[in-house]
DNA sequence: CAAAAAAATGCAAACGTTTGCAACAATCGA
DNA sequence: TCGATTGTTGCAAACGTTTGCATTTTTTTG
């Protein structure tokens, strides 16, 4: 069953007394070749169980069918690995490439080489980029950009970017969130996030502008920066109470994960959610409804996100105009906001 | 910044005024160049940014230096979105992988091509696998082994196999869960999961002899049969309470999604945990600890099992003996079962 | 100082595809 | 029946590296 050396093109041409350009040919389908011979060399090449080499092919053709997916993590913290968002989107956009024949080559921005687009895409590992997540520094994001590569990154779309940015609409789901707060009662609303974060800043505004138009307290005081992983937001919460008391009554997190921190923390105290404190989240990870009281959050639709992302990195493979895209985020009412 | 035809080794060879060889060598620092030389050659390429073009290398040298990592999914649901644990295990490995040189091409069994040596490893598209997961059958990865690729699988280790398993002690794990609960009191003590599934049933027989031992009900009737998710465990407990009652007062499950999906099925009917009901999970993801009560679990060490794993395949690389290899567990205590 | 040994570099042949072009075969129209 | 047209296949040159071997340069040695 094992055959030591490997079965190739020449191999496969010889056996079947043909030239390897009519076996390249017939094995892509190529109505250049007669039907019949197209056939014969296709059950041909399934009997041995043939397969093309991809290196050579590629070297040939100068087309990977590679597409690298680096998470960008910010620096510090293991985001990745504690987020099952961003996981979720990977296996989304896996899905989504392997129907358009491609693959997804998986790194993080902890990665030795700085420079992306010179390590996959000069160097033929891939034939485009997607990255997920903006970070906190887009230095390395840029220099892809400016070197051509085709781009997507999942992040804050903005009109000015020089590059194409598919997210969700952050400003519209922190406005919506915050919203839906003050429907049920709120007064006082706590932001938990990192509001120099792209796209947690989008939420952020939206969340400004809720307060302002309902004309509540929007003091600094009432932003709480922490990093996005529940730890974190616990000890946040944890330790502002300790300092403050309970001086709020709901919180507008800029993640599930940040969410569930928080709820964590404030049950440790046998505070009630959501009648003492409110919490709405953002993205509506699977296990957003298995806690208890349900998390009430902002939905990312991340398959969605996947078939646009993909979509518009094909569109820059073809030399066809691609763009920024935002996608609708929907609110998703549970048990830890009370309803209006 | 953009140079359309990218610069090749000769070109460069041609900029320095020397071979191809030469820089080939140099850039590798192979000493049998001058070691003058070859700094200058690597300043030379520095400054150009100069990138081999992998495709060409692989196809010359017949090492693509990439490993497919494939999540093997039971077939109806799509467990891997909701499994934060398959997850972590697979940046784990991409961390661990890239430490090595090498770079992770994600798969999942989903995917398109059944044979997966041939998709993979003929087609020179990676050097070994990876796959995670044993899932319900074992004939994809069965031909994989029969074929000869480098191969690692992450499941349940036992000696008779004929590939490497890589796996935690399941069924020390499920005997130290159940062991847990009963030394906390519970006599009736459910177990919660798949045994068709081949971790899932060492689980089981680790769960079997802990109540054997420990002279308790050990019938039939207390196995409870049930997809490896939240959802699904949740639906099941719902309903034999809704049938039988409350005749429990312990569960093992499978796995923290299993026993995050059953908790929050009897914190709906106000049932005390851990006091009326004791509940143990399995893997230790990142999200127990946030659940109230902090979810008491069998931890799996995902970073020691994919450095494992890793070790293991490259050692098949190296046409060394490789081994599969059993990974301690260790048992976390938190608060959904009751101090012994 | 010449010959031998050692060190440094270059030559050229692979690796396995793809594809423009040439060549051959079959069909057609007049 | 013979050119012309169309349909089918083969030739051979890339694609950009790596590497055994030959060749050149430098160093050593007697």
């Amino acid at each position: 069953m094992v055959n030591d050396n490997k079965l190739t093109l020449a191999g496969l041409a010889k056996l079947a007394g043909v030239s390897t350009s009519t076996v390249s040919r017939a094995l892509k389908d190529n109505p250049l070749i007669k039907k019949e011979t197209r056939e014969s060399l296709q059950a041909l090449a399934k009997e041995h169980n043939f397969s093309l080499n991809r290196a050579a092919s590629r070297l040939r053709t100068q087309k990977t069918n590679v597409v690298a997916v680096i998470l960008n993590l910010t620096d510090d913290t293991d985001q990745s690995i504690s987020d099952p968002f961003l996981l979720k989107v990977v296996g989304d956009l896996n899905q989504e490439l392997n129907q358009h024949g491609y693959e997804l080559l998986l790194s993080n921005s902890h990665m030795a080489n700085d420079d992306w687009a010179n390590y996959f895409i000069s160097s033929s590992r891939a034939d485009g980029i997607i990255v997920i997540g903006q970070g906190k520094s887009t230095t390395q994001v840029e220099q892809v950009a400016k070197s051509g590569a085709p781009l997507v990154v999942w992040g804050a779309p903005t009109a000015q970017s020089s590059y194409v940015i598919v997210g969700s609409n952050n400003d519209l789901g922190g406005y919506l969130a915050t919203q839906h707060l003050i429907d049920g009662g709120c007064k006082r609303i706590l932001f938990l996030g990192d509001p120099e974060h792209a796209e947690m800043s989008e939420r952020y505004k939206g969340y400004k502008r809720a307060l302002i138009e309902a004309d509540i307290d929007s003091s600094t005081e009432l932003t709480l920066s922490c990093d996005i992983t529940s730890k974190v937001a616990y000890e946040k919460i944890d330790e502002i109470i300790l300092a403050k008391g309970l001086f709020f009554d709901g919180i507008v997190a800029t993640s599930d994960m940040v969410a569930l921190g928080a709820l964590k923390a404030l049950k440790e105290r046998y505070i009630n959610i959501p009648n003492d404190v409110s919490i709405i989240g953002f993205d509506d990870i699977a296990m957003a409804e298995l806690f208890h009281p349900a998390l009430t959050t902002i939905k990312q639709d991340t398959k969605l996100a996947a078939k646009i992302m993909v979509e518009q990195l094909l569109r820059q493979f073809n030399h066809q105009a691609a763009e920024s895209v935002v996608i609708d985020i929907e609110l998703i009412k549970r048990k830890s906001t009370r309803d209006s």
